[in-house]
DNA sequence: ACTATTTTTAGAAGAAAATCAAAATAAGGA
DNA sequence: TCCTTATTTTGATTTTCTTCTAAAAATAGT
């Protein structure tokens, strides 16, 4: 299957690409196709994006037949909240 | 006055010397030569770390005779805070 | 005016990231 | 087996970041 390759979740989230896939996983998992068409990038490019947020386990992917299917997994926000939280202590609501 | 460059916040997150700029300000104001001194890097470097940052409005700057004095603004975390909420909606706590 | 202190800016080098086109892989069907 | 579809990997190019050294700017004291 794909090859990983990257685990830093900041890194990751740093693109504008990266943050519309995981908007765009929100509502429903997509194909691999799907989530390229949505960009004015080549397959290709969007499927190394992909591969970014599957290295720091932001989505996870499943083979159908020749699609593969990728879905959201956000527990890794939780490090990034973690660290968020630190300013806005108070703020509670 | 220093000069502004940046403003993508979530590129400003990006970096791990900006990040732990940041909780360094947490505790209280610092100066440029203070916060440098907690890195293995040049006081240029820093200083244009802290330009990023300031780019981007995590943190403020007032001189106080040679020295400037760098402080927590992070009104600006507000927007990666909405885009995170978007992904754990439910997680109400 | 000169000097010392603090910090930033300018310029350059190297590393890392984004992108594309082309080739490779995986799966299913004729 | 050959062909088609869906997607990834490879290799190259370009752009963007990080970092440094050296020089410049701002301020205060003598």
């Amino acid at each position: 299957m794909p090859k990983e390759v990257k685990t830093d979740i900041w890194g990751a989230l740093a693109d504008s690409t990266r943050r519309e896939v995981l908007l765009l996983l929100r509502s429903r998992p997509h194909t691999a196709g799907e989530l390229a068409d949505q960009f004015e990038l080549t397959a290709a490019t969007v499927s190394h994006h992909l591969a970014i947020l599957r290295g720091c386990g932001l989505v996870r992917v499943e083979r159908r037949a020749q699609t593969l299917i990728y879905s959201l997994a956000t527990e890794g926000l939780e490090e990034v909240f973690a660290f968020l939280r630190l300013f806005v202590r108070g703020k509670r609501k």
